[in-house]
DNA sequence: ATGAAAGCGCTAACAA
DNA sequence: TTGTTAGCGCTTTCAT
């Protein structure tokens, strides 16, 4: 007859301390590693590693958690999980995080400033260990939380002042993205449809401001002209864009040369307008994406796209949050230009490779 | 100068019973909710949580979890995260979880049976409340795991024997898409090019299995017909599905009028594929795709897909989760057919909708 | 080479 | 209406 326990049938350190004759302490240090230097004779440790593998012991972390007051939790947060672009951050991110031992959480915050704070609070709560602030609306305000209680953090995507950060060169895809559009370009003499348009974002997010800056610095280097009329970054919104890009088609006269779309969720609502379209409007139209989706190679016009290295964004904030760094630097990562699968200004060569059998 | 507080800044209900008068079990009732059935006077409880506040007191969820032997966190196991699918399966599950007040944790498992029991068992330990088993391998293996620490659980997408499971209906939305295919497809007298045929999966997969049976099924129903040579079910890898799909149309001698393309991966390979022919090649094509990406409705030819109900999902589960359920009963939701955008068996009118100005 | 004991921060009887 | 106390399961000095 045990004293208390079977608290659920959960075996503790002091169960398979009375069933191997150690004391509690032993046990712990056989189970966490920690033996060799508390200089436990080795078959003592092997003995009790069995008997808790038999008796099916698992440590209760939120205890061992309580007592070291850390969790072995590592946070990040996300705007969302549905984008291609998040939901890779998290795949990679639980990579890293299990290849040092510990428990990933992810948790997004829907772009929403209070829900990003109350999250970080909860994940502190919870004494993660280290947090990754990935395109937060306000990354400040969270380090600002997060130094209050000693957390360590870094900024991904979207960089921050009271933190180090690694984002992705926003500036330098851009220009890439926007030169490529312009080289494919058909040239025309038509002073509005002869000119590349950037659609979708918005100004007061960081990045949008960069590639814009990127865009128009292109457009004056490579076409010795303003900009000023050729940027409508409203919104994120598909359906905003799309109303955006419809009002310049039916100003302009028809489809531009060339399209700078600023993201995946603006290219959706790009292509519901498009699918209004007779097939004739695209002949001579080029398409730049600054995100990356695999099934847009496939689309009936030339899309090049940017993709950015998640991989790179990813290790970098590791390395960063796990050296020591002073201040609050910001690493820029350079993204990766995709060229369309078949380049060709006539749609009906654009799949053909060749011809089986 | 306090006794020993201050492990990091962090304040406890300790400093906070310091601070206000009070004894630490007040605080706690005042800052846990249940300071109403303690018989807490309000202005007693109030002025705490002020306090509270002011000092940027958090409780420790740790220090709870341990307590209660609960930790507030509900679970979710995916076989990753890199999919429309699974990404907003963590979408939704995160709604539906701090719509309860606790945190969600989503971990991938990357379809590796020693994974998933790894990680439940790490989330156990952790002290989760509850786990959402989603598209596992081996169900049941996970069950017993919960078993043996009472921990509710049930299972998502693929169905177990041993906890309530709520999956899509493989075999009728396999139905629908059949009929769809079939309907939409051109009469043809040609015995080879003239079927449809089915494209990858795994024949060990439950999915798989469902939708191949349906398949079967309306191939009888519909053409009278055996459809023992017109199902390449290998293996969900794009490349190896993209290269029975190359085999399959060399032998036949061309594209195939019908295509049930059986996952969005698989359509991916599929792509490339189709990347390499001509575009007359798709004159008379119809494609089915048993998955849902919004851009494969702007391919130049058409393309039906099934929607599964990710909501409903996600909904049914929290439901079965906390009723009561005996035994392991198994919802089926519907999906949802997806039709083309607009449908012709001429590709030249696919998007031919309204011309602008 | 190991054990005893204190305590991580919180909650919940049980007292008062 | 509130305080006292005893742990939750684990780690970690400090003894031995």
């Amino acid at each position: 007859m045990t004293k208390k326990r079977d608290t659920a049938g959960k075996t503790t350190i002091y169960d398979l301390a009375r069933s191997t004759g150690a004391s509690p302490s032993t046990v712990s240090a056989a189970l966490s590693g920690t033996w060799r230097s508390r200089r436990i004779k080795e078959s003592t440790a092997l003995e009790i590693q069995r008997l808790a593998e038999e008796q099916g012991y698992t440590t209760n972390l939120q205890a061992r958690g309580l007592r070291k007051a850390r969790s072995g939790l590592i946070g990040m947060v996300v705007p969302a999980h549905f984008t291609r672009f998040f939901s890779s951050m998290s795949q990679i991110f639980e990579d890293h995080v299990r290849a040092r031992g510990m428990c990933p959480v992810v948790v997004s915050t829907l772009r929403d400033p209070a829900e990003e704070r109350r999250t970080v609070e909860t994940l502190i709560s919870y004494a993660i260990d280290s947090l990754f602030i990935v395109g937060a609306t306000d990354p400040d305000a969270l380090s600002d939380i997060c130094a209050a209680v000693n957390l360590k953090h870094v900024n991904v995507d979207l960089p921050g002042t009271k933190a180090p950060s690694v984002i992705t060169n926003n500036y330098s895809g851009a220009r890439q993205l926007t030169r490529e559009i312009l080289k494919s370009m058909p040239r025309s003499g038509d002073p509005l449809r002869g000119k590349v348009y950037f659609i979708g974002g918005a100004q007061w997010d960081f990045a949008t401001a960069e590639r814009i800056r990127a865009f128009r610095d292109v457009v004056a280097e490579e076409r010795g002209e303003s900009a000023d009329g050729l940027i409508f970054a409203q919104s994120y919104d598909p359906d905003v864009s799309a109303g955006d890009l419809r009002d310049l088609c039916e100003r302009i006269g028809g489809l531009p040369a060339g399209l700078f779309i600023n993201s995946a969720f603006v290219f959706e609502g790009v292509l519901k307008y498009f699918a209004t379209l007779p097939p004739e409007a695209f002949n001579n139209i080029v398409i730049g994406c600054y995100d990356y989706d695999p099934l847009a190679s496939f689309l009936h016009f030339p899309v090049i796209m940017v993709r950015q290295s998640v991989d790179q964004l990813i290790a970098e904030a590791f390395r960063l949050i796990e050296s020591d760094v002073a201040g609050a630097p910001c690493l820029q990562i350079e993204p990766e230009l995709i060229r369309p699968r078949t380049f060709s200004s006539s749609p009906n060569e654009t799949f053909h490779h060749r011809i089986p059998n």
